[in-house]
DNA sequence: ATAATTTGACCCGA
DNA sequence: TCGGGTCAAATTAT
């Protein structure tokens, strides 16, 4: 349980950060959208460890779940509506934006929107009786979202018994492919499909530990038809692996990283350390150049590793996760090579 | 050599 | 039967 106190004191910690920094970033929703993102992965993060904490403790109803992830929901709502609230009053976002000059407006409103409905974790709403009715719209049946079991007949293949849920992001424009947004996880695409009446094809991914793991998390990234800067990604399944083993961390909290965006520090031991580098040439020149394939938000991951580190090193909270993680790396690296 | 991606085929549910 | 999701062999990247 400490653990999880633990993850919740990042989240507090970041929403705070969050609501301080505000002003500042009125002006870059890009950054904006980075670090409320930020807070809905902490609180995430946050519920996923009460769950394994409370499906460890006693195997019983999952629908905890739904509390948590309503507070959680609800919270980013009240963050996305204040922080585009805010946006609205200040200026325009600044000309740097090459790729969004064109549907600037209806890009930032529609990324206020989807944020907003993006809070609306699909299966966490199967708890009201009306909900049955959305899940099936969303072409969900009641029994698969409530959990995990195992196909009596055929374990092949399909079954969307996996929790399902919706997230749009701006999408980073390498060229004319899609970069599946950053999320701190590490996927391994494994199939892409065009679908009908959509312009764009349809990804898939898996979490890349799936077979090590048997992580079941999943997620699909389609290209919006009218705003191809926009992706829709749809998680299915939680990653019961741990974040990014072979990936960076989720985004930087945006304060930290604005601390130390000037700052070239280096960074410090790790086994895994991304090239350093800040790239706040937020989405300039005409996309295709030679960017960083991993950049998103203009900000190199480095840099996210970088605050991540310094967060972890600065917080007051005692066992940080770093320690936390540090024994189940450990162990996974382990098994890794046992497998 | 190993890992990741691509892509046509296959499977399954509606 | 059709469309979406997944598999897996071939290909490409590291």
């Amino acid at each position: 349980m400490e653990e999880v106190m633990n993850f919740m004191m990042h989240a507090f910690e970041l929403a705070k950060n969050l609501e301080l920094e505000l002003p500042n970033m009125a002006n870059n929703p890009e950054i904006l959208f980075s670090s409320i993102h930020e807070v809905e992965k902490a609180y995430s993060d946050a519920k996923e460890r009460v769950r394994m904490v409370f499906s460890s403790s006693s195997a019983q109803h999952e629908t905890t779940t739904t509390t948590t992830t309503k507070g959680f929901g609800s919270l980013a709502q009240i963050l996305s509506h204040d922080v585009f609230m805010q946006k609205n009053q200040h200026a325009p976002m600044g000309g740097s934006v090459s790729s969004m000059h064109a549907h600037s407006m209806d890009q930032s409103l529609l990324m206020q929107h989807s944020f907003d409905v993006s809070v609306f974790l699909e299966n966490k709403m199967i708890n009201g009786s009306g909900d049955a009715q959305l899940l099936r719209s969303k072409g969900l049946q009641l029994g698969e979202v409530q959990g995990i079991e195992a196909p009596p007949s055929r374990p092949k293949k399909r079954k969307n018994d996996l929790e399902k849920r919706t997230e749009m992001f701006p999408a980073p424009q390498i060229g004319n492919t899609e970069m599946p947004p950053e999320d701190g996880f590490t996927w391994r695409k494994y199939g892409q499909k065009e679908i009908l009446g959509r312009k764009y094809p349809r990804s898939y991914y898996r979490c890349t530990h799936q077979k090590l793991y048997h992580c079941p998390a999943k997620k699909q990234v389609q290209r919006l038809d009218d705003i191809p800067n926009i992706v829709e990604v749809t998680y299915r399944g939680e990653h019961i692996c741990h974040k990014s083993l072979t990936a960076p961390s989720s985004y930087p909290p945006l304060p930290t990283l604005l601390a130390n965006i000037s700052t070239t520090t280096q960074t410090t031991d790790s086994s895994e350390r991304w090239p350093l580098a800040v790239n706040l040439d937020l989405g300039g020149g005409d996309g295709s150049g030679g960017g960083g394939s991993n950049s998103r938000f203009g900000v190199e991951y480095a840099v996210a590793d970088m605050a991540d580190a310094m967060f972890n090193s600065g917080s007051s909270s005692g066992n940080s996760m770093e320690l936390l993680f540090q024994s189940s790396e450990d162990k996974w690296e382990h098994d890794e090579k046992e497998d």
